[in-house]
Order: C-alpha cells, then structure tokens, then sequence
DNA sequence: AATGAATGAGTTTTCATTCAT
DNA sequence: TATGAATGAAAACTCATTCAT
C-alpha cells in the first residue's frame, strides 16, 4: 500500500560508494557484481534496479569518484591567500586526498586503462580529462595571481600553463611510483623537492 | 630421431610479443589466452606447450617488456659525452620509446595495477621497480658527472637521488597524461620545460 | 522482497542422486559437471549455485548414498529378536539394497578406488570406513546376543570381531563379483552357503 | 642402413608395466598418455608406435597384469601335495601376490569399475572373468582331491563350487577392505579365520 | 622407428544478466 | 521494490591423438 520510502539516489550513490572500493582493489574486470552485492548488504539483482549494467555501474562510480577527490581537494583552499603557499597547498591536499583514501590510485590507474582500451569513448565522456583541465586551471590561475602580487617573475604566466601540466603529471606520477614501492620513496621529500624546484624557476629573486 | 625443428626460444618470445599487444591494450586480466593463440595463429592448446599458465605467460611477457626497453633506451646512450646533453638524450629516448610502441604505457599500467591488487608479489620480483632503480641510477651518475665537470652545482649531488626520483615519476605521468588527451598536450613542450627547470636548478651559475 | 521459493535442501540432494548414478557408472573423474547439470534438467552453472566445486559435489554425494543404504538396510532390522535370523536377515538386506539401487556397488567401487588414490584423505573423513565400522558393530552386537541366549557357541564372542570384518568383506566380494558376471553367480546360494558355513562353524552343537 | 633392431614385444611390455603402475595409482582415466611416455623414457609419439590408442594401451596392460598375478600365484603350488596344505598354501600365495605389489588392487578396482561400466565388453574379452574362473577351478580341484583323499567330507564335493567362488571373492574383499583401512584390520588374522571356518566345515570329522 | 610440436574438443569454473515471485 | 535462483557464454586449462621430420 504505502511503499516503502527508498532515497534511490541515497542507495544509487551507497551501492556505487561499494563498488568504488573494490574497483579500487582489484580493477574493474575482477570485480564481481556479486561481490558489490554482497559487499553493498542488498541483493544481487538489487543492483540491476540502479544501474542497467555493470558498465553503468562503473561509469557512476568514476563521476562519483572524481566528484569526491575535487570535493577534498579544493575544500579548504580559497582559505588561503599568499600565492605561494596556496599552491603548495594545493599539491599537498592532492596528495592528503591520495594518502587518505589508498584506493584512490587504484581507482585512477583502473580509469587510465580504460580511457587507454576505448579511445573513442575518450573524447565523449572523459571525466578524468576534465578533473585534470580543471585541476590545472586552478594552478594556472594561482600562478597568474603570483604574478600579479609580484611574487613570481613576470615569465611564469607564460609558462603557467606547462608548468600546471607539467604539475599535475607529475603528482600522478610520483604517487604511482610511490604506491608500488612506498618504503622505497619518501614522498615528502619527494614533492617538497619538486616544489622547492618549481618556485626556484619561478620566484622572482631580488637582485 | 629427429623431431620437428622449432625454435622453442624464438616461438616463445613470440607468444609473448602478441601477447604484450594485448595486454597493453586490454590489461591482463581482460585478454584472453584464445585472443593470444588466434592473433599469435596458433591453436589454443599450443600456447601451453610454451607457458604453463597465464600467469607464467604475463611473467614472461613483463619481463621481456622491461628488457626491450632497457635495450631501446639504453642504446646510444654512451656515445654522448656531455652530462647536460646525455641526460635530455636520456629523457628524449624514453620518450622516444614510449612513442614508438604504443603498447608501451599500456603495459606499464597493467603491470602498476596487477602491482597495486597484489602487493604481496611486490616485495619478491618486482622487476618494474627494479627498471625504475636503473633508470635512476643512471640519472644519477649522470648527474653526478655533471658535478664532478663542473656542469652543475655541486649541490646537485646531494639532491640528485631525489631528482631521479621526480624524473623517473614524472616521465611515466606526463607520458600517462599525454596518452588519455593526445591532443591536448604538446609532449615535447612538456619535457623541455620540465628539463629547463631542472637544469635551471642544477646549472653553475657563474657570478 | 519475496524471492522465488526454492527448497534448495531437495534440489541439492536432487542432484547429488543424479551425479551418484552417473558416478556410478563411469566413476568420478569420467563424469562431467555438463552431464550431471542436463541429467537433472538444470543450466551447467546452476550446479554451482548448489556445490561450490566438483569435489564438494562428490563428497556430499558420497556422504548421502551413505546414509541411504544405511537407513534401507537397518530399517527393519530391529523386529527380528532371533540372532541367528536376524544375522541372516541383515546380510539379506545388505544384498537387497545392492540389488535395488544398481548403482550401489558402482559407487562404493568408485568410493573405494578414490580411498586408495589419496590415501591422504583416507585418515581424515574417511565416511565409508566409518559405515563398515558401523556394519560390523551391528554383526558383532547380534553374534554377542546369540551366545549370550545360547544360540551360539561361547568361543563365537572372541571371535566375533574376526566374523564380522571377515563378513562384511565377503559381502562386498560377492556382490563385486557378482556385478562383473551376473549370469554366472548365483548370489542367493552363494550368501546362503557362506552363511551356512558361518553357522555351522558358530552354533552350539548339542551333544 | 642397418636399422636399429628393437624387440618390439619388449618395448610393449616394458610401456605396459609402466602404465599399469600409474594406472593402479590413479585409475585409467586420470592416468595420461604423456605421464605414461615420460615414466617409460620414450617420446609421446612413441606409444602410437606400439599402441593404437589409450584403449589399446589399457587392454593390453590389463592382460600383462592378470598373466603375472596368475604366474605368480600358480608358481610354487603344484610342490604341495597335501590338499589342505595345498589350499592354504594358495590362498596365502594370492595375499602374497596383493601385499607384494601395492598396486595389485588398484589395478583390479579399476579393471572392476571398467567392467561395470561397459557391461558390453564384459562378455566379449572379460579377463578378469576368465581368470577368476581359473582360480575357481583351481580350488575346486583341490578341494576334489581333498574328497577322494578321505581329507574333506564328500559333500565337500558337491559344495565345491560355491565354496570356491565364495573363496574367491572374499579374497577380494578382505584385500579391498584392507587397503582402505591398513591399520584395522590384521589381514592374517582374518583369512586365517576365514581359512578354519571354512576347514571346520569341510573336514572330515572322525566319530 | 622415434619424436615432440601442434591442436581442438572437452573439462571445471565464473559471472553478468534475466526473471519469477 | 527487492531478491536470489537460474543460466549460458566464456575463461583457463588438459589431453588423446596426429603428423612432419
């Protein structure tokens, strides 16, 4: 009579929040949609009533995915106002976000191949593209107002945008180095390096 | 008395290099050993004779990945005699590589993620990292050199594990960047500028 | 909210009994799960839903047929208080329940053949061992009240144990036997000789 | 030129001995051609030299294996005079054979399970009828002569043929019942008992 | 005669998806 | 709406047999 009141978005998002963890682990191909059933509490015909495939399922999980990094990463940023010291921590909450969640890369990593596998879908719905032009829109204009307080030379707004390609590269890069030998590598020092580099071209030093 | 001549070696590197394209393509858990045999052109069975199980065959495969990179990379390396010249031939020629396969990072990936799902396995023969070990031992001598000519700060070579470090990162994500968005990013652009910078840190500047 | 009744106890030993008569006549490892699945008029994967693996099928077939012979033989055991014919009564049971179900002997041959392959598992849950452990208490429990109602000789009581191993073997020979050349034994003369000899050599001769 | 003499009986035997060790180990079915080649030295291909198929392989193992039972059971027997003697003595020489080579039974098992299966080939080439029926007539030879010697009661005569297939598939069974479970049964013990009941039964009892 | 390379049919098992309840 | 029973396609792997040398 009264059906049961169900948030559908609510247990959409629950079940896709499921699914994240185990992408995360063990790659999309190896992840059983049982296994999110089980994992998700509800049963295994359950999931069909939210997503129409697995591939939907997947799709959901990765917006969901990217939605929360951005989320983490940009919350406590307009906090800060010097240059500088936003764009260092800028990088440092991406790597938080990174520590924080270990799955994380695993997640990416698994969204990489598959943007590698079907490139056709790349230019459609790449939402990974669109997390990284914004993600480097944000340093850019970091660095654009660096320039603009005089804190950094006049020259690093021409080279805003490489070094923000360049930066965002470079975070995925060294957390996946950092991720398969993580004894090997001491990230912070690795990132602290790469800064102290990066504002070294980009400072504008007194004569 | 005498059996049928084949060249067990031969026939096995060969199985292994379909299955690379493959597996770049698709990851490994998604390529099937039928997909293998048909584009190898051998029989399902036949591939049997020569791995004894997929997981042999992906052993073999990364293995021989990672030595035909080295190879390709390492090759005209020690005809250049000056460090800053020898280290951006170095950069250019993993460049170089990655470019001419495209199966390159697509095979990086899968190995980075079947690393990441089984972490246990990454302590015992992990020969990506032990790539990655070479190739920053080799940065690092280079840059070493540098000091020692004068070419760089003497600086550097306290530092120059940590540049290693970032280099080696850096190049397999500005490579992974490139590959999801290839039209959107000027590669070699990319690299000069990562190389300016760094040099830009390292170089001796006279008075 | 309401699934599909199934009561999956009968569907489960519903299969078991069709694997028992395919294993018995072709053994285990000659039996296919696809034969079993068409044989009980289910999709292949369907078995699984009910038997984690082919060995798990085996086992829990084994354990049932098991109890079905033990429940057909001792049913009416216990209504006969004479001990010499309720001795003859079981051995007629024991050959009646090996001429009902002509699978019988194929499966314990297939039990027995299993037993000595992996002797390992022999020591463990070793369930035919237990039922002719059973089988024997029985014997040896109806020959103990015979000489105790002094139906039988004193001396049969010591040698009660040696009776009953020596029995329950023979009754398994014959019935082998048997099987592989039904038209050239007679089993009904044959168990009897064996138990007139059995009695003659156990019963308390007046003077 | 001068082709290479090979005595292509011995060769056929020799493959045969070595099938039938992993036959009576693991059953016809899970014993494979290429285990057989390599356990008898020989090239996979070779055995299609000496046999046309698996099935032919089986066959004619079955048929080397019942020669050498029934040579090593008759051996010695004609020595022994005495009938009872005799009967003992060959019962004895039958365990001997078993306890000799542990594999007698697995073979026989397996060669039982054969027969059950294709109840067709049974009446065609059933060896092991034949030769259980030669060891039948065997013993009622001498049970025949024990008669005409005084030694066993006339009835013995008429009996003679159940006792003799009696005898024949107990041996079978105590064997059977004694290798799934070697600790708990002493298999002289038992045949002795069985040996004195049946003696109790036949002899000739003086006033 | 001897061999081992090659193979496809067949085996066990998994899993996305459907559907009756 | 929720479920889990059912399933067949597909995967990894085995093996008897053939055949070129």
């Amino acid at each position: 009579m009264t059906p049961k009141f169900v948030d559908r978005d609510k247990k959409r998002e629950h079940i896709a929040l499921v699914a994240l963890s185990h992408f995360s682990q063990k790659g999309f191909a190896v992840t059983s949609m049982s296994q999110v059933a089980k994992s998700a509490g509800i049963g295994k015909g359950t999931i069909y009533e939210y997503f129409k495939s697995k591939d939907a399922l997947i799709r959901f999980a990765i917006e969901l995915y990217i939605k929360m990094i951005e989320d983490q990463v940009g919350a406590t940023l307009s906090a800060i106002s010097n240059p500088r010291d936003r764009l260092r921590h800028y990088v440092l909450q991406v790597m938080d976000a990174f520590m924080n969640d270990p799955h994380t890369m695993g997640i990416t990593l698994a969204i990489f191949q598959m943007l590698i596998v079907d490139q056709k879908e790349a230019g459609q719905t790449n939402v990974l593209c669109d997390m990284f032009h914004r993600s480097r829109q944000t340093i850019i204009t970091i660095i654009s107002e660096g320039v603009s307080q005089g804190i950094f030379q006049p020259t690093a707004r021409q080279e805003a945008e490489v070094i923000a390609v360049n930066l965002t590269a470079y975070l995925d890069g060294i957390w996946l180095h950092y991720l398969i030998n993580p004894g090997g590598i001491d990230l912070n020092a690795q990132v602290h390096g790469y800064l102290e580099t990066l504002f070294h071209s980009m400072d504008h030093t007194p004569l």
